[in-house]
DNA sequence: CGATTCCTTGAGACAGCTCAATTTCGGTGG
DNA sequence: CCACCGAAATTGAGCTGTCTCAAGGAATCG
């Protein structure tokens, strides 16, 4: 990995005002994420009291969120969209280090300040509770530090397993890696999609996932032509992919083929 | 990052059965950890209960605590030693993805299997719970499960410092950060060593380094070599390196330099 | 339908890898 | 204390996967 001669300054700062504010009322009980978000073990008493300090807020795609040191005065859950984790050098090199979803946290109980730039990648909306109570409420709701704490280890287990793409995979191996976890997840979300191959979507742009995978646009573009060009992947349209066999798929992330998607 | 062309057969499994059971019986009160542990916010009417399901195991250096897809029977708080947490795919590349030092916690609550090696590098000494009890008090100490958290929370963020070193630094770069981790936790511990330099005793091997960075031992040799050259670094045999000026250290990392070690 | 952004592809450079000797270190027994 | 041994570390020479730089091409949006 060549440090990059000049700092390419892409130092635009887009205003944090820009965010859309839409008040979408939801009720906790139809909430998209209800059963696994932060949330998910809390009875209707305590859903009661979230429900009191919870306010939604939406950011537009390629918002940015929070900047790596700024304070954020809540924490939050992602309800739709998708958003980046990721860090930066001061020489413009830089690494996402998450993937947050629908039902992911964001934020941590305890700390005011972000280390990471946090950024809307799709449309976003966060279901956002002010800090300094729901730090009150989860000392007093074990259903919230106990979810918490099983969020944060699988995340930790995930960060981990990225660890090893990073270090260890070949470029191919990783592009593969990438496209497996978002396909397992489209594949436990829509069962019947195994037969006929299955459909990514997306919505990170070549530079986002060569962020993400510690590569250059570049590489990524040629190694998903490669894979294209085996037949392991068939691209419709630039963002959305289809996966004709998802065995294939797994036999080039380098990983051990048992993963159990398929049984 | 090449795959390699043959698969390394480094298959030996010594004995788990090898370990060494010191009947070291410590009060918590005299834990060397006792303060930053998972049992750190325990007051003494937890600290007894916990000691009632405590007990201690000890690992020579050199030997495997667990293989990943193992059932343990317990987790633990690491007491002494260094022990390093990794992967290994199919044909042999590894990377570790955490380094256990004392206060530690090994294991994960809710999970029988670990999908990691756990290795003791050095000597190991650990206090074990058994996993069922231990999971019964958590649910009834919530400054136990707060203890937890919190420590989750800051090995995900290791975690993803490291993502970054994986993904973007130079060799170089990787071998500084390694050498400023360890020289920071050295500087917390030994205040005084700031002038004169301060010695770093890292129990790590060259191909171990090599794991930790996602480079190969040849590499991290170079680049040792490299930084002792260029005066960045004094070695007082292999294993023991001293850093004259740790400024210098830390501007190798490639990192902001304002980590406000030095003031 | 022009502008902008994103993506693809090529040619050459180079960081880090592989393969292959040595050399040094750390321990162990004479 | 020294000689010896195996393991660990160093160093060299050449190779290759990925990066850099550069030029077009496709998609998206006002």
């Amino acid at each position: 990995m060549p440090r990059p001669a000049i700092a390419p300054p892409k130092l635009s700062r887009p205003a944090p005002e820009g965010r859309v504010l839409r008040n979408v009322e939801v009720d906790c009980v139809d909430c998209p994420i209800r059963h696994r978000a932060v949330c998910a073990r809390c009875d209707a008493a305590e859903l009661a009291r979230l429900e009191e300090i919870k306010y939604y807020r939406s950011y537009e795609a390629g918002r940015p969120i929070a900047f790596a040191g700024d304070e954020m005065g809540f924490v939050a859950s992602v309800v739709r969209g998708v958003a980046t984790i990721s860090q930066t050098m001061a020489d413009g090199r830089k690494q996402m280090v998450g993937l947050l979803l629908p039902s992911d946290f964001v934020g941590r109980p305890g700390r005011a300040a972000t280390p990471y730039d946090v950024t809307a990648v799709s449309d976003v909306t966060l279901c956002c509770f002010r800090r300094k109570p729901f730090e009150a409420l989860m000392a007093q709701t074990p259903h919230l530090a106990e979810r918490l704490l099983d969020m944060s280890l699988d995340e930790l287990d995930a960060a981990r397993e990225w660890m090893l793409v990073l270090g260890r995979k070949t470029a191919r191996e990783k592009i593969a890696s990438l496209l497996a976890i978002v396909a397992r997840r489209e594949a436990t979300l829509s069962l019947a999609a195994l037969r006929g191959g299955l459909a990514i979507d997306l919505p990170l742009t070549r530079e986002a996932m060569a962020d993400y995978l510690g590569l250059t646009l570049e590489t990524v573009s040629r190694q998903i032509s490669a894979l294209r060009r085996d037949g392991i992947i068939v691209l419709e349209g630039t963002r959305r992919i289809r996966v004709p066999d998802i065995r294939a798929l797994l036999a080039e992330t380098g990983d051990d083929m048992d993963g159990g998607l398929v049984a």
